[in-house]
DNA sequence: CGAGCTTTTGATCCGAGTCAATCTTCGTGG
DNA sequence: CCACGAAGATTGACTCGGATCAAAAGCTCG
């Protein structure tokens, strides 16, 4: 298990370096960190609002979300995980989870116990800052999807997502040509846009025509980028990846 | 100006203390932060999207907003500041603010300098957990709005934004009998709630005429706490303040 | 006491939701 | 290799929550 680990962490430290240079000591100490490493299913959550968990998982492979619903049931996702991120790292500092995390498509995950990871933010204070400012880049997509929901009109919502989507997968090197693979169900979309199903199969439809998309058979590719972002209204400074500038 | 600023950051104090417990050391150091204590009026921006800023500032007194624009110039309000809040602790490890951060009445706001902030980070790491908390609890909050922009009516929306700020007060002392000050204006729990104004007045006089609320000259009252709670669907998990139990 | 905000009210309109089929896709088992 | 079933994508008809527009009414403060 552990040379697979060391290869299949990968994801996990190059989106660590689009925020901050990993020096060759950290990277071993995180190559080192003790994590169980499980092939899930499309669909399962890996955990549930109301959790108290003891360890932190790692999206390695595949594509996963987090989520809330409302008392009546409505869901409302609040971010899409990519490989690389670390969808409960804020487990590690608030007990409660206030949020589901699940996965959309067949994924590898690894789990790393909270202990493992106190001990290596004690050792390498500028790891712990570089898990610290990867929660306050999350933190400031959540901000920008709350433009993107309450003040956007559903054409343009709809362009934000994939434009977001677009640039972080090329930041962890899983989009090439403003093309990446793209496993979210329209169902998906609209849960994180705010909007009906319905709506949102309209809204691509629009894209589409306007020659601003392809989207098939899991692919998105966007082969008029500057006119997906204006649709979008999207400015990727909020992503803060000054270090990997984006396509 | 030293004497004002012991006595003025006291709610600074008892915001981090509603998250974890500060030792009397952890205290004596947080009183000893080099902070330029000012006087600001209604309605002034205090850091703009696109700034790169040198220092924190701490809400003392007085209350505030985060907000994006969209391209075409409609605002979405991200978060409500209450006194004790550090509304850019970001920039600490975020050089590029993507978010404008202004005042809502007139109010006293410390500017606490990033060296200083490391320094203490360095010294203290449980200050430095406690700061890190601190953000992934605005985050948490950030999460709920989603859920309540996008999934919940208006009707709801606005009592969800009400009970919140009930709640959080009351964790700072600034709450009563489920009783606060509330300056906000009816434009900002629009651009709070991604409705608009006109939508914002009606829900307020149907949760009046509920009588859920009474809201009038700057106050907020919940004769009812439990109907507004279910108006709004609001469970206060999401603040994770196991501590400070709220009324 | 008047200017400039907010708050309120009324009338009208439209973006998006809902409902209900139908059509595709795709994985599964025979 | 194909039939079958389930899930997702699409389409059309109709409805509605909330936006927009326009005015009037209250407040606050210089």
């Amino acid at each position: 298990m552990t040379s697979l680990s060391i290869s299949a962490i990968r994801p996990f430290i190059r989106k660590l370096e689009a925020f901050r240079t990993i020096s060759d000591e950290e990277r071993s100490d995180l190559e080192a960190l003790p994590m169980q490493i499980t092939e899930i299913r499309a669909d399962q959550d890996l955990v549930r609002e109301g959790d108290r968990p003891s360890r932190c998982c790692v999206l390695l492979r595949g594509f996963g979300h987090t989520y809330k619903m409302t008392e009546d049931g409505k869901r409302q996702i609040t971010a899409f995980h990519v490989p690389g991120d670390m969808p409960d790292l804020q487990s590690l500092e608030l007990q409660y989870l206030d949020c589901s995390i699940g996965t959309c498509s067949p994924s590898v995950v690894g789990f790393i116990p909270h202990e493992a990871l106190r001990e290596i933010c004690r050792l390498r204070p500028q790891l712990a800052a570089v898990f610290w400012r990867t929660t306050l880049v999350d933190a400031s997509i959540f901000r920008e999807w709350m433009l993107n929901i309450g003040r956007r009109e559903a054409y343009n919502r709809v362009a934000h997502v994939f434009c977001e989507l677009l640039v972080r997968l090329n930041a962890v090197g899983l989009a090439r040509n403003h093309s990446c693979e793209m496993p979210f169900t329209q169902i998906e979309f609209a849960d994180a846009t705010g909007i009906s199903t319905v709506h949102v199969n309209r809204m691509i439809q629009d894209l589409r025509s306007a020659g601003l998309i392809v989207l098939r058979g899991g692919m998105l590719t966007a082969p008029d980028w500057a006119g997906l972002k204006a649709a979008g209204g999207f400015d990727p400074g909020y992503l803060h990846m000054e270090r990997a500038l984006a396509a």
